[in-house]
DNA sequence: CGTTCGTCAAGAGCAGTGCTCTCGTTTCTT
DNA sequence: AAGAAACGAGAGCACTGCTCTTGACGAACG
């Protein structure tokens, strides 16, 4: 009988990625507010009542695309820190950060939903929380790895000390980058928005004119975080 | 004859800063997503198609309030800085920060039509380049003030030397603030896309269930951020 | 003063959207 | 084999941005 049944739950859930395949494209070329369920119904041939059998509602296929978006980005942080040696904590870092920016570049509509205006009536289901988290991971291992190597060495730069009000926050972060005392979790919150602040401005357009070799200004941007956050030149 | 077209012209101009006005009440109610000019016309008892005769499309209605948006930002960032005796450089920066963050916890819809994704069809008009850049100009200001009082001293902190192919993206930022060498230019843009990555963050869900003190924790950020680039504790 | 002409609001209408409901049909379960 | 659950299709509702046409008002000119 699990035979019988998973023959008609394969088929829908064979259904159901296609149909947020197609939705993928369309949000790839025509943005968020162009996915339309419609357009996507008549793609797949289907009446456009069928497609609310799979997903209640706009929202959710594109929650669904959020949470692909996530994983699809994580992934290749993911895959771009394996392949620096370990102890190579600033490559580890710099690397991951051009993965991050290249995979904007690439996609840039699916970042703008990741990371730009939240679309919808904007709730960030639960679902999404666990893949949303996936390069945030990886970056947490780099920096406690290289803490835990006594690799990590911030600049006397005269940051002022940590507030107290910020202990349970930085506890919080902990849990990602285990060991890390307080002031080099606050320098790891500087350079990770920053990085994203940075690859915002040069995707939501506040580079142009201004800005025109991006890659060697990112580059050399991250490096400079990179010191800043006590990672080795 | 020029008191009677102007009389005509008067209750125009008046006409559309109130479509912009109820347009605008509406983008802070609903978000970008849910301004309808027909709701618009609606609120206005006109005919949904009189609003044509006043902005030629949705985009062109939207377009109106980003550039108001630039601009309220812009008038916020220069009242603060102006607040701030000028010779307090740290101030200044540190005030600006909280003004930019102010500005956006106030406004969420309006900061995320201005530094979120960009919205439909996207094309950001060159109307909008000079009220985009008026807090930026503060900034730069306040930068080369610093740098010309001999108050910026960024820290001997390992930072890569410039590479060659940035010289001329930072003639470009040189217009901002000027006298400034490259390095410290280097330091402003990590400063100022720092600046709004951490409030993108926060605006747009990247610190729930993690940062909650978010005013101790910015206002912290901000501070290191201001030794990085260099100014005095 | 009367006429012409440009500006304007209004209405109808087109093509599209998200979404709901109903109605047969298919498929699985018991 | 009978009942239940899932499914696709179609019609329909309320809404959107936008266009086109019609008719009225007010200013300028002869």
């Amino acid at each position: 009988m699990s035979s019988s049944r998973t023959a008609r739950e394969r088929v829908r859930a064979e259904l159901t990625r296609e149909i947020a395949d197609v939705a993928r494209r369309q949000l790839a070329v025509d943005g968020a507010s162009g996915l339309s369920l419609r357009a996507v119904a008549r793609e797949m041939g289907m009446a456009s009542s069928a497609i609310y059998r799979y997903f209640p509602s706009r929202d959710d296929l594109l929650t669904a695309l959020i949470i692909d978006g996530y994983n699809a980005l994580g992934e290749a942080v993911e895959n771009a820190d394996a392949a620096v040696p370990r102890e190579d904590h600033a490559g580890r870092w710099t690397v991951v950060c051009h993965a991050v920016r290249d995979w904007a570049l690439a996609h840039p509509h699916e970042y703008a939903l990741l990371y730009g205006s939240p679309v919808p009536g904007y709730k960030a289901p639960q679902d999404t929380v666990s893949a949303a988290i996936r390069d945030t991971v990886v970056y947490g291992r780099i920096v406690s790895d290289a803490h835990r190597a006594g690799a990590l060495n911030p600049p006397d730069d005269g940051h002022p000390p940590v507030p107290a009000p910020f202990h349970d926050d930085a506890a919080r972060v902990r849990a990602l980058m285990p060991d890390v005392p307080d002031d080099v979790i606050v320098r790891s919150l500087i350079a990770w928005t920053g990085l994203f602040g940075w690859i915002s401005f040069e995707m939501f357009g506040q580079f142009d004119n201004t800005i025109l070799d991006r890659p060697a200004a990112f580059d050399h941007a991250m490096r400079c975080q990179a010191r800043t956050l006590g990672l080795p030149a």
